[in-house]
DNA sequence: CTTGTATACTTGAGGTCGCAAGCATCGTAG
DNA sequence: CTACGATGCTTGCGACCTCAAGTATACAAG
């Protein structure tokens, strides 16, 4: 392996291209895929994220707090997220009885739709982007590398 | 792994694993790194890959719209950033003499001290990230995966 | 020379996000 | 019951980024 090449640094052995390309590949990816997605659909891609946990969830709902902590968000960002898709309808508010503290947003119908119709495009948006690069194997192989990451992660809370 | 459950489709074959891992690893791994970087020298993870690039860069510096491609930047986000740059005195400008239109970015002295600060630390915030998840070649392999991925690319313009 | 188009760069406006601070609620320990 | 720390949420503020628009320069065609 011709890992010495690239050796401006090389530090402690490895270099960064990993690292590098990471953050090169976030940058246009997203870029190309959020602008997709905001033009078809008014959505941003933490918009859909978002879309994505609440469908998932049981009862399409989930506290803020956990919501925050999954799609890896401050409090102050989820907030603001919320506002944005509960003033077009998309989700709505709902307080815990057993804990007055605590607050579940919940989809809406109205999301649902939304979200089911934004997934359709959203897939083939992947699928046109990444499909052509990686074969099935690679493609899991990445999400296998990719999920050893540090990610924080939330609790449930039942109903 | 519980990935069938999310099989509300599964569309093409393909889940979506990786992708919305990539998300979120990009958003934990970069507010980590990102934080340490800030505040053990008050940059941000762009500036330091400007840094990166123009440390690289024959003469140390590059056309503004180069640097602004290769980084992944908007030209008006290069601007500002470079304005930073340039106020903490890491950054200089040089006008083109056979191109009024272009502006060099030329690291000066102190952004080459500079630079080497940071890179010491950030070199090991990585290492301490990635070290202990990957094996040389998954991180090699990873790199390859994620290179694969459509960039914008600059030309160059020699002096 | 003049016009038109492309390129390099800057500026203004608007959106998103995190941090710090503040408020309300909960649980527990005294 | 009261006090105190932890938790959930919101708001003010500033940092950063993009898009649209504007300026200046380059170059090619008429």
């Amino acid at each position: 392996m011709p890992s010495q090449v690239l050796s401006t640094q090389a530090s402690s052995g490895r270099d960064f291209a990993a690292w590098t390309r990471f953050l090169r590949a976030y940058a246009a990816v997203t870029r190309e895929l959020s602008s997709r997605l905001e033009q078809a659909h008014g959505l941003s891609l933490r918009d859909y994220d978002v879309l994505v946990q609440l469908n998932g969830a049981p009862d399409r709902q989930m506290r803020r707090i956990d919501l925050a902590r999954t799609v890896i968000l401050s409090p102050s960002g989820i907030t603001r997220l919320l506002e944005g898709l509960e003033r077009a309808g998309l989700v709505g508010k709902h307080q815990c009885e057993s804990d007055q503290r605590v607050t579940y947003a919940v989809l809406t119908d109205a999301g649902v739709i939304k979200f089911e119709e934004a997934r359709a495009t959203h897939v083939a948006d992947v699928e046109e982007l990444f499909s052509s690069r990686f074969s099935a194997e690679e493609w899991e192989q990445l999400a296998e590398l990719l999920g050893r990451l540090p990610l924080a992660d939330a609790g449930e809370c039942n109903a």
